[in-house]
DNA sequence: GTCTATATCCAGATAGAC
DNA sequence: GTCTATCTGGATATAGAC
């Protein structure tokens, strides 16, 4: 009987599962209004009516794809945090690995693409408002905190910490919109004209 | 005879040009499917209904705020490159006024929201698709030649011009969309941060 | 030119059979 | 769990009076 529960709970998951795999690929391409739950519905194969078996309304699977999103980024951003080398080193891995993200991930690119429609749009669910609200600040606040340690270190340049991290992650966000942007296969540009904004040379 | 219909053409376009700038507000904020008819019929003070008198459907009053976005962008592209000063001067002088204008200008802001609201979803008229391919490479391109003018002169660092390029304006571009969506008045960065990524010292 | 009223359609959400 | 059928509301666009 438990086990019988187990493996109901299980399905259950891999079910929603499919849904928000489907939801952020239409969302992120699409935007909430544009996207139909009908959509949703064929894209994953079930009939339109299903959906709300797993679901309460359209805006429940967009906050819950929000709340991922963001909570994805941040723990990519903390990780790196507390990797155990000098900050003028984080910034140089945090660019490269950025960048290859941008390039070779289509989920990341979906990702970001989510996120820039939601932050972009005031006509979102009060709860993904909240959430990003909440959210979308703590990588300037870490970036800038690396920066300013790297200062101290002798090894960034001399400038605003925080203006230095508004430009870090302005630059890697149009970047990766400019990227999901355009189907062709866009390059990436050099790390180092990046890299090259922070290092002291 | 004539007088009147003169003046009625002008009233007409007057007309026209409240609609559009409400629009541009209300689809720069919210989107093309947030925005609903009588939200702009309500900023301008009119009839739901009376919209019809003068634009066919949404979408033509969305495909031609887009056409004039794009068209206002470029010509300011191309004015920055017959200026007669040098090729480092002139991206000196383009990050600056684009700091300025970001940080100061509503209504350009507004411009740079719409764009990329559009930029980033598949959901658009066709029209509007159609203009976006046609026109938004232009920049890249101008900027390009600026820099390759400028790595001749020696002036400008030795990179590719078209990944300096694409820095660029991703730069600009994502400080302009972070700046759209913070209400609060957010400073801009030091121009000579992004300065430093051109120019050689 | 402007309004009110309405035809029409479409999509979100629900009900109920299997 | 899954489907089909349906209720319901809301938004675009049109019609017609003033």
């Amino acid at each position: 009987m438990a086990r019988n529960q187990q493996q109901n709970k299980k399905m259950r998951e891999d079910r929603k599962e499919q849904i928000q795999a489907e939801a952020l690929h239409q969302f992120a391409t699409k935007g909430l209004f544009a996207t139909k739950i009908k959509d949703i519905a064929d894209g994953v194969g079930m009939a339109q009516g299903l959906i709300y078996h797993y679901y309460n309304s359209k805006e429940d699977i967009y906050v819950e794809l929000i709340k991922e999103a963001l909570d994805k980024m941040n723990a990519a951003i903390l990780m790196l945090m507390e990797m155990p080398v000098p900050p003028h080193e984080k910034i140089i891995m945090a660019i490269k690995q950025m960048l290859y993200t941008i390039e070779n991930s289509d989920d990341f690119t979906q990702t970001c693409r989510l996120i820039a429609q939601a932050t972009n749009s005031t006509a979102i669910p009060e709860g993904a408002r909240k959430l990003i609200e909440e959210k979308r600040d703590l990588p300037y606040q870490e970036m800038a905190k690396i920066i300013a340690a790297g200062q101290k270190e002798g090894t960034i340049i001399d400038a605003d910490p925080k203006e230095l991290a508004l430009v870090f992650w302005t630059s890697l966000n149009g970047l990766a919109i400019y990227k999901a942007t355009r189907q062709d296969h866009t390059a990436m540009p050099d790390p180092r004209i990046l890299i090259n904004i922070f290092l002291k040379e």
